[in-house]
DNA sequence: TCGGGGCATTGATCTAGATCAAGGCGATCT
DNA sequence: AGATCGCCTTGATCTAGATCAATGCCCCGA
């Protein structure tokens, strides 16, 4: 726990410096930073929210359990973000578990006071629902990827994706351990590897973390991938 | 196309009756109601929205089309609700493309002028968050259900959400063709049949459109059915 | 230095579900 | 009525991807 002064005004968010300063200390007063260890546990899948988490610095990792015991990624959310406020906005149990892969730091506002801010505030609203409309678009998208794409296409137009995000047309990083990753789309961490390998004749070279794309416009097309639709969306509404 | 104050100001839309009259009467001045034949293609996935569209009666359903052109419905609005408020409000375009399966009605009010009422309007953007947010969730247990259980178990779970959605834990009428919804649930309408068949001998009696469910227990049971995330959201943000 | 545990690859098999193919059953039209 | 067109079911295959199993690699700790 900080000085929230120190973690918020400054700007590290630029939604709170777009705030007025009465209503950022209305807010900043029901709330709280955190830092925390990875592995951390933020709240399980079925807990009613208590808090809406804001990322400030490092990620949370959005699983999905089903009653068999089976987990698998849903989403990443990254800084600065909202981790689900559909959750804490409509009162419903969180669908998703939250796990913090890597030290991070996050604010913690009274779900009760944030909703009255967000109904209060104009401009609060707007980051909200540019929040909200933004995962939205996201899980559409995942959902595309499943029902109409095999496992080697939405591995190679997850590459795709991952290096236009990454402003290297011809390079990727993955962002972390392939089992994951295999997960995210929906594989075993078996077939991520093998379509990996597949993909090897497509114009790609993996090492490590690492892969090199040789030849992006054939790999697009040998996956199906879309422009218009998997491109990573612009972040007009900040938060 | 109609008279405006008739269809809309007496409040089949509660959201409607909410705002003040000089805000409703702005909104208005840039809309329009709009009754669609079965099978009108409201708007092709790629395409850049130019109106917000609100569904009066009827509904929408929401395809995603691979490069290949393979298509699948990803989901179904119903009145009254909004149709994808999250490309309206980034601006971006569509995910999917929008088609009216029945006789309907919409409200078309224009892109600019939704977006300035948002901003503008905290009981407009209230409602624009509630409807985000449970859109938002359908998605992610959209995603859960394809990422962590089989065909059949989908196929059940399917059948005890809609009985609930009915009001009748022992009954439900399929909403729309068997094809249909084997696409939304992921799987081949062959497939689709074969569950079905299969379920019967977890206590499921199938005729045409109508499937009685004799033992909702058994049946959530062996598909893993949680009450907890896969339960019918109350619709308290209502638009 | 030697283990040991977690992740990744690779191979061998198995299987859920897709695909291909053939009727059947209603609808609607002539 | 008969014919045609959609949708649905059922059966016979086929295959993408899961599962099972063995091994390698790398990092970390004693």
């Amino acid at each position: 726990m900080h000085g929230l002064a120190d973690e918020v005004a400054p700007g590290a968010l630029p939604l709170f410096r777009a705030l007025s300063a009465s209503r950022r200390a209305d807010l900043l007063r029901n709330a709280v930073v955190h830092s925390v260890a990875s592995g951390t546990v933020l709240f399980e899948q079925g807990d009613v929210p208590t808090f809406q988490l804001i990322v400030l610095a490092g990620s949370a990792q959005l699983f999905g359990r089903s009653t068999e015991g089976r987990e698998v990624l849903i989403e990443a959310v990254r800084a600065p973000d909202l981790v689900i406020p559909a959750a804490v906005l409509t009162g419903a149990p969180y669908l998703m578990q939250a796990r913090v892969p890597e030290p991070s730091r996050f604010l913690l506002i009274h779900a009760a006071a944030f909703r009255a801010a967000v109904d209060a505030d104009p401009l609060l609203a707007h980051a909200v629902i540019g929040s909200l409309a933004q995962q939205f678009r996201r899980m559409v998208r995942q959902i595309k990827n499943l029902k109409l794409r095999t496992a080697t296409q939405r591995v190679g137009c997850y590459l795709l994706a991952l290096s236009q995000r990454q402003r290297n047309p011809d390079k990727a990083v993955l962002p972390f351990e392939k089992m994951l990753i295999a997960s995210e789309l929906g594989i075993t961490r078996e077939s991520f590897s093998r379509a990996l390998s597949s993909l090897s004749n497509s114009g790609i070279r993996v090492d490590g973390q690492i892969v090199v794309i040789h030849d992006a416009p054939r790999l697009a097309a040998e996956c199906g991938f879309d422009p218009v639709t998997d491109e990573p969306e612009t972040d007009d509404f900040v938060v």
